[in-house]
RNA sequence: GCCGGGAUGGCAGAGGUGGUCAACGCGCGUGUCUGAAAAACACGUUAUCCAGGUUCGACUCCUGGUCCCGGCA
């Protein structure tokens, strides 16, 4: 038996976006446990099995993984959306999060693949008339919710990518001038200087040679509506945002991160692995390899997360999202309020 | 104490017959963004140890000083 959707004026999404150690997660459990809502994780770290404390997964020891049977990605159906991931939540203070632990270290995840995934959890958690929440710090990741990005389904195509690594930019420009000259002269200069962005769109290029009739089909999006979405942005000043990654760099370290990476070598996973170029991962390389002392990894580790959270401000204070200082001291209930002035607009 | 080498931007570190000069890298700053995004890329950014002298002109030559490194004692 179905449950009646929700009709298209209730499915609202929320989304929390910001900076590092803003208190993204913390503010979503509450706000789930006040609008009845569940999670939906935006991190492209966080998709890892086995990075839970580096990619500050928050969990607590007796959470465990699990799928929802009766829904369409439960045990049946969620398989069948593919094979190499694995889709579920874990129970954090009672509240599911979802698009965690999707596929181990050593698989290439991307865009294409969360915005897929995420989609699906999105829509069922809607089937269930609970409100989403999305929340996370990778912007590409929030904005391949927002709007359809039309190619971004076209999977890469490692035999061209092998090939094209060896070309540098000049070559690789003139390869795509020759399949679309249009692409090369909609990019910027510093696209254009950028290999991976060139071997893309050579890489699409040739998809849509043999793929004459390709339509491009999102799951949903949310733009139409204007009051089905909010963005919820937090932020704070750069002195107590430091602090703040300052605090949490020692405890994650408390925590076990240096267990966690030995674990992580031991079973074989290497520092190459995109995974593994992770905040809170890379640092350590030289230290495992005996060429640094702790002392100076830490240092690195805090400047890296530091200039990480001025990257990511870049990219969100572009997007529509309501800004909130979390050091206003009602923080909190205004957030509320406003959310709830949300969810009551049809 | 003696002999030798050196002192260049926030750091590390090149160069050039005395002629706006001051490389590259790191860092820092500002950005870009349609399947690696905690990635990748673009743009910008600051200097010649101190005091004299020679010279039209010295970071480059000379004298003195300060500091550092190596060797001898």
């Amino acid at each position: 038996m179905k449950k009646q959707k929700l009709g298209v004026n209730k499915q609202k999404l929320l989304i929390i976006c910001g900076p590092t150690a803003t208190g993204k997660t913390d503010l979503a459990i509450k706000l789930a446990k006040k609008f009845n809502g569940e999670i939906v994780s935006a991190d492209s770290r966080q998709v890892y099995k086995g990075m839970d404390i580096g990619t500050g997964k928050d969990l607590s020891v007796n959470s465990r993984f699990q799928v929802l049977q009766r829904s369409h990605l439960g045990k049946n159906q969620g398989a069948t959306l593919t094979k190499k991931f694995q889709i579920g939540y874990y129970l954090v203070n009672d509240i599911p999060i979802w698009g965690l632990d999707i596929v181990n270290p050593d698989y290439q995840f991307n865009v294409g693949e969360y915005s897929k995934i995420a989609q699906k959890i999105i829509i069922d958690i809607w089937q269930r008339e609970k409100l989403p929440i999305i929340v996370g710090g990778t912007g590409l990741y929030i904005k391949s919710l927002l709007e359809p990005m039309e190619y971004t389904v076209i999977p890469p195509n490692k035999k061209l990518r092998k090939i094209l690594v060896h070309d540098d930019v000049t070559i690789l420009r003139k390869k795509l001038e020759k399949l679309d000259k249009k692409r090369l002269e909609d990019m910027n200069n510093s696209d254009r200087n950028n290999p991976r962005r060139l071997i893309r769109a050579i890489e699409i290029a040739e998809y849509l040679k043999t793929h004459k009739n390709y339509h491009f089909n999102n799951i949903y999006h949310c733009s139409g509506n204007k009051n089905s979405l909010l963005l919820v942005g937090l932020t704070a000043g750069k002195k107590i945002l430091f602090k703040r990654i300052e605090q949490r760099i020692k405890k994650r370290l408390k925590q076990g991160i240096i267990r966690e990476i030995k674990k992580l070598v031991k079973m074989g996973y290497g520092w190459n692995l995109p995974a593994m170029s992770g905040l809170g991962y890379k640092e350590f390389k030289p230290y495992f390899e005996k060429k640094q002392k702790l002392a100076e990894v830490i240092k690195k580790w805090q400047t890296d997360e530091q200039n990480y959270a001025k990257k990511q401000l870049v990219w969100f204070l572009k997007m529509p999202a309501v800004w909130f200082d979390i050091t206003v001291p009602d923080f909190y209930t205004v957030v509320e309020k406003r959310i709830c002035n949300f969810l009551q607009k049809a």
